[in-house]
RNA sequence: GCCGAUGUAGCUCAGUGGUAGAGCACUUCCUUGGUAAGGAAGGGGUCACGAGUUCGACUCUCGUCAUUGGCUCCA
């Protein structure tokens, strides 16, 4: 017998050999039926697998998430068993469960796969799911199972076979496929009820780019159908937020062909809006003892030879401007640190001068490789909200930890909630990538880790991530369609000055070197404001929005008093518009609800007489009738309200 | 850059190897209205661009450009 420790901590026993199943049978049926994996001790295991020791065993259910990845890593294999029976001789790669689904990496040969293609897949998915196959497990040895793929031709399973310990090799077999698998696995495919083949696309095989482009299928499938029309409702919701639609329908940016791809075009209400959101960080890095410093476009290649870019991306840059008399090169500014560099440099600097910080937004230029450009997230031109601090390896943490409250600060303010904060290290065993000695690298990685407890951020640490002078705490969140972006970053970096030869005099009256900060709490304007736009479905904060009251005359009789309350509104620095269209009044209430306008502002008879406006709140409805002032002190409430400022 | 998909009016999208369509937006007129679409008339497109096949191409083929789903990359 074994004895089994459920969750609630009651110890129940059972004959060895039995599987999470039967334990689940022994409860209730009801359960047994929903049960698609097990928790066995720390380990997820398949429910029909035989427990033959004392555990611990949680029973999952598509509730938990193992209980969802077991489901969709099972469709995977039943997709690729699909794909076997319709396309035979197709080689398999990998296909793992990812955060939403599924998807199997796969090589057709000449055959190309196409939308049609997923629908017939589809459809042999769900054949195949109504013959509740089993997924059966195999233990096998490295040989045999060298020779299984070896039969079948299957290069790439033959590789990820010799990446293999002897003795861990599992097979899982449903129907006619058999695929090389730790598992672990639906007790059988009758649970998948509802699938979604979402996309293909191409994919590198083991993500090396020199490597054969393999076909992938992303796919989604769900234990009722209800769940799956859910899940389709809930991606169209998301693509009603996308930044690059409402970035076009509230005149935000545009892109034109004939000024370049990834190159933005600021429209006035973008442009203002971004404004607001310079001035809301400037006046924040004044309170903090920044000083502005402006940079130009351009920089000798020189310039970067020092700081090392031009070597590390040089190549993969706009190629330098060459001048036509002295043929001296000037690279588009990639980026402002070396800028910020010479202006710490171009006096001496004392112990008592530190920390230096210097801000500016600056615009800078990076070729991205065509095929990533996206929207407002990545462009080819684009201004950081930078700055370097400059000070004493004593002030490192203490500076670092003020960046972080400004990060979190301006997070607090955008109601930005659903942020990671990523520790981003080198990849010690690799020299090629990062300049700098590992003493350098080891002080910068311990003093980020260091802040960023003190701070108490909950952080993932990333290994390689690191940019090529030094580690990062890199502030990342999810667009609406789930794709994660960086945001705000802050970098430690004891190279760069080294490379300048930055010095400081200290009290000791010698030489010293100052260490680096590179910040931007938002990242990029573009990136911010497209995942800001995507975060507040373009009904921006009060303060930030581009129109924030627009005045409805009830006819055209009253456009006339409209515009006095305009003009009134206007003085006291609020941003509004009347709609003078001949037009009913329901009509130019949706419209305002459309434009997303927080503040409509209807005005007939009865507010020219007695000089009122009748407020409604975008998205709420009629607030009732406030005297010209009552409403101005209704705006800057809230505003300050919102901003603390 | 690579693998796929897409490109028709300002916007969202139908459409066919034989003279180009809808809704919204726009213009004009009627209507002067009270909290999510009042009515009528009208203007607007080299069907992304360039070649080819064809009696004839928006439609079929190839190329270019751009957009887009991923991959790779991201100072």
């Amino acid at each position: 017998m074994i004895h089994i420790t459920l969750p609630d901590n009651s110890i129940k026993e059972y004959p060895t050999g039995s599987t999470a199943l039967d334990i689940a049978r022994s409860i209730s049926e009801g359960l047994a039926r929903n049960v698609l994996a097990a928790k066995v001790n720390n380990e997820v295991w398949d429910a029909t697998r035989p427990i033959d020791s004392d555990v611990r065993l949680r029973l999952l259910t598509w509730d938990d998430a193992e209980g969802k990845s077991t489901m969709w890593h099972s469709s995977a294999h039943l997709m690729a068993e699909a794909i076997e029976l319709l396309y035979p001789g197709v080689k398999f790669g990998i296909g793992p469960n990812i955060e939403n689904g599924f998807y199997y990496d796969m090589d057709f040969g000449d055959r190309t796969i196409t939308p049609e293609d997923l629908v017939k897949i589809e459809q042999k998915m769900l054949e195949l799911a109504r013959e509740k196959q089993g997924f059966i497990r195999e233990e096998i040895s490295k040989a045999e199972a060298l020779k299984h793929f070896k039969q079948k031709n299957d290069e790439y399973k033959l590789e990820l076979i010799n990446d293999l310990q002897d003795g861990s090799i599992t097979l899982y077999h449903t129907g006619k496929f058999t695929d090389l698998c730790r598992g672990p696995h639906l007790p059988d495919s009758g649970f998948i009820k509802a699938i979604k083949l979402l996309s293909i696309a191409g994919a590198y095989w083991r993500g090396d780019e020199k490597r054969k482009q393999l076909t992938r299928i992303y796919g989604i499938t769900f234990p009722k159908a209800k769940d799956l029309t859910e899940y389709l409702v809930l991606l169209e919701e998301a693509k009603k937020r996308d930044h690059r639609k409402l970035g076009k329908e509230l005149e935000l940016f545009t892109f034109s062909p004939k000024v370049g791809m990834g190159l933005p075009l600021w429209l006035p209400k973008g442009a203002m809006l971004r404004e607001r959101l310079e001035t809301f960080l400037k006046n924040l890095q004044r309170k903090a003892g920044y000083l502005p410093v402006i940079t130009p476009h351009i920089g000798n290649v020189e310039l970067y030879k020092t700081s090392g870019h031009f070597q590390k991306y040089g190549k993969d840059s706009f190629q330098p401007i060459t001048t036509p008399v002295e043929g001296e090169q000037f690279m588009l500014k990639p980026m402002n640190c070396p800028h910020h560099c010479e202006i710490y440099s171009y006096k001496p600097r004392s112990y008592k001068d530190l920390p230096v910080r210097l801000a500016e937004f600056g615009t800078v230029y990076r070729y991205e490789q065509s095929g990533e450009l996206h929207g407002l997230t990545r462009v080819r031109g684009f201004t950081q909200d930078d700055a370097h601090i400059f000070c004493r390896p004593d002030q490192l943490k203490e500076e670092f930890i003020a960046v972080i409250d400004i990060v979190l600060h301006i997070f607090k303010t955008l109601d930005f909630k659903d942020y990671t904060a990523q520790v981003s290290l080198r990849d010690p065993n690799d020299h090629e990538k990062y300049i700098g000695s590992d003493e350098n690298w080891e002080k910068a990685e311990s003093a980020i880790i260091e802040a960023a407890a003190e701070r108490g951020l909950a952080t993932t640490v990333e290994i390689g991530e690191a940019a090529f002078y030094g580690p990062k705490l890199d502030f990342m969140v999810k667009d609406a369609l789930g794709r994660k972006w960086q945001l705000g970053t802050i970098q430690v970096d004891y190279n760069l000055p080294e490379r300048f030869e930055l010095e400081y005099t200290g009290s000791d009256n010698q030489k010293h070197r100052p260490v680096m900060i590179h910040r931007a709490p938002f990242g990029s304007m573009e990136r911010f404001v497209a995942v800001l736009i995507e975060h507040t479905a373009g009904k921006f904060p009060l303060w930030l929005t581009p129109d924030q009251a627009i005045v409805l005359p009830i006819s055209e009789k009253y456009v006339e008093y409209a515009k006095n309350v305009l003009h009134l509104l206007q003085n006291s620095e609020i941003r509004a518009l009347v709609d003078e269209r001949n037009e009913k009044a329901g009509r130019k209430i949706r419209d305002a609800e459309m434009m997303k306008i927080p503040y409509m502002l209807v005005v007939g008879e009865k507010e020219e007489e007695t000089g009122t406006v009748s407020v409604r709140r975008q998205g709420e409805g009629d607030l009732g009738t406030f005297s010209i002032e009552a409403f101005v002190n209704l705006i800057n409430e809230e505003i300050k309200r919102l901003t603390g400022q």
